[in-house]
DNA sequence: GTGGTCTAGACCACC
DNA sequence: GTGGTCTAGACCACG
């Protein structure tokens, strides 16, 4: 389970636990059905506590990523991958929004914007 | 002073305060050497705590947009816009890198996103 | 021995077992003084842990659905039917008693209620 | 504030508290923007777990019963009350249905679990 | 072994 | 003062 934590972050602990779940479960690295790493476990590996590890997956399941049942485990579910690419989109087009108000108040040229988007986009990461 | 306080907003409430006097004063609707009102004359106009207001004020001052002298008011200073459009821009550019990284991710065509970040540039309001 | 096990069930897989034990004792499927399956064959069989059988095994002897003699095996009781029926008449009107609360709470007609009953018990499954 | 706390209840404290607070905010005891006791205040006078009243009080945000604010506590929600009125009746249908099973697998004939219906629904309480 | 609930503390950002 | 996050324990039901 390659997880990164940083406690640097602005994001609480728990979601960056979360989010790189379902990174992971959505380019099918983790499959339908597969077990998770119990949730101590994962706190061990990760050197977090075994309540911030159980609020990740308690976030996974209530977004229908994971299955968890008591004494077996959690498990990858069965995904309805369009709610996240919806979700995902919206979320970046929240993001050029904010860009495009900023960039029209402070007189930065739309060419300027895309310039910098298209620069991004290509990046290898 | 016209400034709109959210509680719903996901921003502090004294953030909300700094960002709006910071378009202010850059839009020249408060010029450098005008007085801003007393921290506790906009605490009360806008029902907020005075403790926030201190907060907005100290932030303000501390990038340079007012200066505050006791017992004789804040004011607007004579102000080098450039820094304050270079960090709008690098606020800017934030928003598009994760935008970027998210259209990547879930194969979001860059066109689509250049499409949208277009549509919200030419938005008016 | 047919027994159906939901691992997404609400119901704890013991309890699973032990009520279509219960139910095949009651309609005669299995009579008085047959031998149930071993634990760990049905266990095998089942693909769950031979604890979780034991567990279903000790309940339904606690009830006194069954008998067990070590060494040789689990066979069903000679069966008192009035106690389990008593018992499901009883868990019956605890789930009337949730209906009627909720109903009562948000307005919901006793009619609508009777009519919903009604429909379910009509039903052919 | 009243919210009774059993130990012995097969809910969790958390839920219990969830669901007395939702009663309330249906029944219009608790209004709309009226605020809620703070969490410290709340977990004091109920002899419970700040934690635990702050898994409540998420429950309720998330359900989009309460609003909750870093610093100025927590409020209810203008409340979108058919959602949650649908919610109880189907709920109430799932124990409707579970009673109907149970007396038309143990010859409890529909007339009498009517009767028990009506009976309860009437009780006063 | 597993997950679910709860406690008693702590530190942080915000008002 | 407020809520948000996190820790290090504990006990329980389930497998």
């Amino acid at each position: 389970m390659d997880i990164i934590i940083s406690n640097n972050a602005d994001k609480p602990i728990y979601e960056q636990i979360t989010s790189q779940i379902k990174a992971m479960i959505m380019s099918e690295e983790l499959k339908a059905g597969e077990s998770l790493p119990s949730m101590r476990s994962l706190a061990k590996s990760l050197h977090v506590s075994v309540i911030t590890v159980q609020k990740a997956y308690e976030d996974l399941q209530r977004d229908g990523f994971i299955e968890t049942a008591i004494g077996r485990g959690s498990f990858v579910s069965a995904q309805n991958k369009e709610f996240y690419q919806e979700e995902q989109q919206r979320i970046a087009e929240e993001h050029l929004q904010i860009a495009a108000d900023i960039g029209r108040a402070n007189n930065i040229p739309l060419s300027k914007l895309q310039e910098i988007l298209t620069l991004f986009y290509m990046e290898d990461e």
